[in-house]
DNA sequence: TACAAAAACTAATAAGCGTTAGTTTTGCAA
DNA sequence: TTGCAAAACTAACGCTTATTAGTTTTTGTA
């Protein structure tokens, strides 16, 4: 009859989507069972039944957590005054902030949203388009205020996102980089190149 | 009794390869089943093993193939001259053209290695480190020469990297635009930055 | 045309899956 | 201490999975 073990703060549900997040990135959605979770939250599979309805409600409450958590950000960057760059120095670094501390659920988000169910899958990736049209317009913006080089501004969006959802390799490469040179470099190499 | 259908030069493994691989991509590894490929390849399911070992070899031969690509082309442009800036370019024109001409098996070496049973996951992860360590090794000449930044050279292989594993997306955002823009925006991007 | 090999078929296997039903234990409030 | 709800348990369900065995059909060659 081992207890789920919960923090303050923290419902029993929240400790197992916590411990699916980890799971279904190290495994895979489908790869991962909920025998596997029911091991790592320490009880029976079926008693996780009594706090979820569902394997694939623990994907959903994942994949939608981060959708909200960037979209929020979002709406605070173009709040907020200033320039093209300026704004999306700001949205680089809060990427490379959720990366680095909010690993597994970015990871899912990014990945594991294709086993979402309709109609939720429909919603998710609405959700992502939208959010990607208005990073769009942010650069061209920037690109007609002569800010920005005059590049294709989609293909500058897609190698911005690309390269700092890369920081999923972190995990691997952690060679005594601080975060902050990681941040710093990075920003650098997205907005300024590295020839000399 | 569906005869596979098999084009000239390929055999009928081949054809079964090239169908898992899409299949792989669309659904993700464990989600694909083997009743699926049959459909996808036109017969049933125990007739695939005519002609295959199991569906794990299936994963083996894409993901090592598209492996053994790179490693060859790296070879190549370590033997050529040139200067570091010039070996980059080189290696990123290769790995969006890769990106954009076998894009199911490069998205299942990038995603599904993870399915890959031992020996043989190990075996992969040792030859993609090999593998960055000499991009890394490129880079780190680049900034003694001068010819690059002062920056990290983990973080711009991570960059460099990111970015071009990116055009993934490119099968959502083909807006007319054509793949020399693509590639040359994309160079000029993760070379020289997009600020003026 | 006859024969052998290749490749298709049908049918079945054991294992694993998510989930449910029914029961027992736990923990809190009266 | 009693009583009740929350949360654990055991056992089983129906389903899907990769794979195998055994059989029949197809194909290419002598």
């Amino acid at each position: 009859m081992a207890k789920i073990m919960v923090g303050k703060n923290a419902s029993k549900k929240d400790v197992i989507i916590k411990k699916a997040a980890s799971l279904f990135r190290n495994r895979g959605f489908n790869a991962a069972s909920m025998r596997e979770l029911a091991v790592s939250v320490g009880v029976e599979a079926s008693s996780l039944y009594n706090h979820i309805g569902s394997k694939s409600e623990l994907l959903q409450a994942i994949c939608f957590k981060i959708a909200n958590e960037f979209t929020i950000h979002l709406n605070d960057t173009e709040k907020q005054p200033g320039s093209a760059i300026t704004k999306l120095e700001f949205i680089i670094r809060f990427h490379i902030k959720m990366m680095l501390n909010e690993f597994d659920e970015v990871y899912i988000a990014n990945h594991e949203w294709k086993h979402l169910k309709e109609p939720l899958l429909s919603n998710f990736l609405n959700q992502r388009r939208s959010y990607e049209k208005r990073l769009v317009a942010i650069i061209e913006k920037g690109i007609t205020k002569k800010e920005l080089k005059k590049i294709n501004p989609y293909v500058a969006l897609l190698t911005l996102l690309s390269a700092v959802r890369g920081l999923e390799f972190w995990q691997r490469h952690k060679k005594n980089i601080s975060t902050k040179v990681l941040e710093d470099d990075m920003v650098t190499h997205l907005l300024n190149g590295i020839t000399k």
